[in-house]
DNA sequence: ATTAATATGTAGACCGATCTGTTATTCACA
DNA sequence: TGTGAATAACAGATCGGTCTACATATTAAT
């Protein structure tokens, strides 16, 4: 695959990732996608043959490594668990308000949709929260944390609804709420 | 409003809740509400003249309401809050996955969907959540809670952030982990 | 070095299906 | 007989997906 082609599958991710996290996969036409990454349609089943399926999936899990690393980075500059869950929930926020309250966990609202409907992209969705976890649960058992397991779903579970509400209140309350209540946890 | 009226009205309602909560606000076409319920495609732009919004903002307003009166309950049999939220997450788990993992929370997806799109469905999600997060909030405080305001955010983030887990992995295993560790902000 | 041949990618018209919404007509009960 | 409600045909737009023609690279042969 030459310079070029690649360019224009990247450019087709990226704008699917954006529509996706708006409005879920519903809410991301595929007339959307091509107009907004400049690539014509027999471009977009020329780099994937699977349809928007496809093309939301790769979006999908392209977009949950990204957040992973950024993640993996802040934990490294991170003195212990507690600020790391802050600076995450800090960083989101953030992400969220300059948006306009769009661009919020670019897996949720996929996840939620397909759940019981679509097989593929059910599992990459499970796939993507489950590295989370997994990164989650290593830094907390390194921390000598007694319930890295337990805490690991819980704290992510936290983050998640703390995104979710914030979306759905078009605000930064939700998370700044659950910061203050998050050492509790750990 | 005669009897009949009413009738199909509702059933137009709960055929909607369904759609919805299975695949959000783009997920339930109205042709799929119509079939479900089985009125005709008249009917329902004559029992909710403002389309498709309206009756998807009426369907999470009432989902919303049922809810909260079953969490209403449920409050008055629990002894503490410990309880309640333990006894709340059963509940959620019970109906999801009894449900084939289609209805999780009625509000989350179409939330999600309609943050940065739409004013009045935004709104309506909006309140819903207020209403529960308002609920949570007084039951705390009753209780001689130190922090109610910030725990009843808090707690209301976990329990949408772990249902949206159980969703994505298809098993209740995050509802359990969460329930395990909801002790520790209580 | 130049040209032919092949693979890679672009481009957009087009298809049937489905979407939300409208309309005119008929039904049924008071 | 008059009004609340049911009914289905219809309209325009958009949906995901397919198709063929064209342009641009890359490789190979002369």
């Amino acid at each position: 695959m030459g310079r070029k082609g690649e360019e224009t599958r990247g450019r087709l991710l990226d704008a699917t990732r954006d529509l996706i996290e708006t409005g879920g996969y519903f809410g991301a036409g595929l007339n959307q996608v091509v107009a907004a990454s400049g690539a014509p349609r027999g471009s977009l089943y020329f780099h994937f043959p699977g349809g928007k399926d496809q093309l939301v999936g790769e979006s999908v899990r392209r977009a949950g490594r990204e957040i992973g690393e950024a993640v993996r980075e802040l934990a490294e500059a991170a003195p212990d668990a507690e600020s790391l869950v802050a600076g995450v929930l800090g960083l989101l926020g953030d992400r969220l308000e300059t948006s306009g309250w769009r661009k919020g966990c670019p897996v949720a609202t996929v996840a939620l949709e397909m759940a019981a409907t679509s097989d593929p992209l059910h599992e990459v969705c499970s796939e993507v929260y489950g590295s989370w976890e997994g990164a989650l649960r290593d830094r907390l058992a390194a921390d000598g944390h007694p319930d890295p397991a337990d805490t690991a779903v819980t704290v992510l579970a936290l983050v998640e609804g703390a995104l979710l509400l914030a979306r759905a209140h078009r605000s930064r309350e939700p998370l700044d709420r659950v910061t203050r209540r998050i050492s509790a946890l750990l």
